[in-house]
DNA sequence: AATGAATGAGTGTTCATTCAT
DNA sequence: TATGAATGAACACTCATTCAT
């Protein structure tokens, strides 16, 4: 948590820039001097926002996964079909890819390197999100939807596996191209590739 | 390349235990000395079988996708109908994860951090592995057995985020398990979750 | 070139301590330890004015060329004698002996281990230097105020040869004794040592 | 000095390659690797010839004085003028740059990084020469054939620093070169520049 | 007459962090 | 709201040296 003296749209031109360093040269490649580079400013002045590297990378997974458990609870708890839920959280896990790219590709890649209170905070949020994934898999067995035999574990893992790793290619540059990627994914996860 | 006159096995075991630390702690937040303990000898011992961090990297992304493509190719000139070479392919795919899980995911999550020509040797093997397995699904396509609005690209790097991501949680301990794995996720490419 | 920031006195100190230690134990046998510990600084500290150990010898050596090649202009272009403007020369380029001795004996045994760049730079100013003194001898064999059959690029190097030498033996403790060195060696290239 | 069971001419090998080396790049900036390398063996393989890196140097610059005193010991009890014995000192004192060139490059300049005994026995060495030059002026003077003003021991270090800048730029390709350079260099010294 | 394999000490350099200003 | 100046710890890498073979 930022000073609270701090002006917050300058705070997160400072956490964007952090993600963006950590984003493409990983926590550990990354020094605070890029990132005070891409601000303009002398490495030492990052001290002012943040009280060490390590808490701007927990500030950043923490927006990385902000909202993601709450939205996924929202389409849980709605009148959707199971199919149909499946195809919303894909849609809803791939969205903020466009927005907040380098915070989510931060999140995924390089929470890992947090120390102690804030890896497991975060980490927590992480398994929530795969719980309450993996429920809605379960749901559609229960309903008859899915199949009998669906390993719903092997399935929500799966699904995040597919979904997550569209990070590491997608360019960023069309929120469509998100959308469509959604879709596609939803087809493949719910019918499969052949007719 | 190893120079000339090391002897293979200890070459070997100086790998795994590089790949174990990469795997561990990501390249950059890996110590040379990290590596050297694990072997129990001193960091400096290392330099006589790599001459640099960075030429250890190489050497175990390269022992990583070793054989990837030829196993693909193998599958692709096979009799086997098109979901059959799916389902061979995602079993070749994730099979190495048990054996060589850590050059695996070192190659998978730091090759990135590899320099020069080396990066762009191991990335032109990986294109080339993207690109035979979407010829899999072209061709079951263009068969008739997949679905003629298959966006093979998509699923292409569908496939690939689902199979990678098992490095991240498999804890390598049962081949069993992965082959149970391979299974599971073939059948949710070919026919997805629904009845 | 210090960075832009940099107090200019503090700067110098800085430099004062390079060249004593590249000039006692030569820049390879030199460790960046040993002129932080005569700054009383620590090692680290020091990459706060210097971006590299070879910079650092770039700066010395620079400090140590500065001057000549104008001074020696000067004298080139005054109403003086041959013998008188040889004189000259040989007194200006003793004089920085006593005052920048250190800096002296860095850009003349040191410069060669100079990288790229920096190397060439500074060897270009040494060679117009030299070029400048030998016109000095043609001047006076053109004049007919030296012998005809003056080998001048000979003389220059020995000129310089045994003004160099100088840094080798002289204890930097009086100036007077460097003017005494500079006519006595005027003496000898002037008129040898034969009545 | 060599292990008694060392064939003397793998062992002048050994010598030459070392003194190359150090000529080149400085003691401190020579790697046993480096001579190694030249010598096409491995570099623990030197260990058979030297004990160290220092003995070499040593062994390199006792080879680079070898015969000096003595020759100049000659010249002084000879009959020749005063003026004669200057030329023919200045003489023998560069024809060795031709044939070990290396040797008394690495004299010249590194002997001042030997260890403890071996430094001051090679200075010793050095101090004796200079003396027995100064010699020779002092007889020039006494025998008045020289100016009686004459600091002949400023002169014997204006001779020195003359004749032994000559390594710096001397290419070694011919001997004749050698001798016009000592010729001139005796010109110098006791006639001068001037008619 | 060397080499393979290693070690221990040191080297230049980077980096996160601090603090007075 | 930052910067100048510095530190301490770590780091990749080099190097002279050793010793069994």
């Amino acid at each position: 948590m930022p000073k609270i003296d701090i002006k917050p749209k300058r705070f997160a031109e400072i956490l964007d820039a952090a993600a963006e360093i950590f984003a493409e040269k990983g926590y550990h490649g990354a020094s605070t001097t890029d990132i005070a580079d891409k601000l303009g400013i002398k490495q030492a002045g990052l001290y002012y926002y943040f009280k060490s590297k390590d808490s701007a990378l927990a500030e950043v997974c923490r927006l990385g996964v902000q909202g993601y458990v709450e939205r996924l609870v929202t389409i849980s708890q709605s009148e959707l079909s199971a199919d149909q839920k499946i195809r919303a959280a894909i849609r809803e896990h791939l969205q903020p890819f466009h927005h907040i790219r380098n915070h989510v590709r931060v999140f995924q890649s390089e929470r890992r390197y947090l120390a102690g209170e804030n890896r497991s905070e975060v980490n927590k949020l992480a398994r929530k999100y795969e719980r309450e994934l993996r429920r809605l898999f379960e749901a559609g067995v229960a309903a008859g939807e899915f199949r009998q035999n669906l390993d719903c574990k092997l399935t929500t893992l799966a699904l995040l596996g597919m979904c997550n790793s569209v990070t590491i290619w997608y360019d960023g540059k069309s929120e469509k191209q998100i959308l469509k990627i959604a879709d596609n994914y939803a087809d493949i996860i719910i019918g499969g590739v052949v007719k």
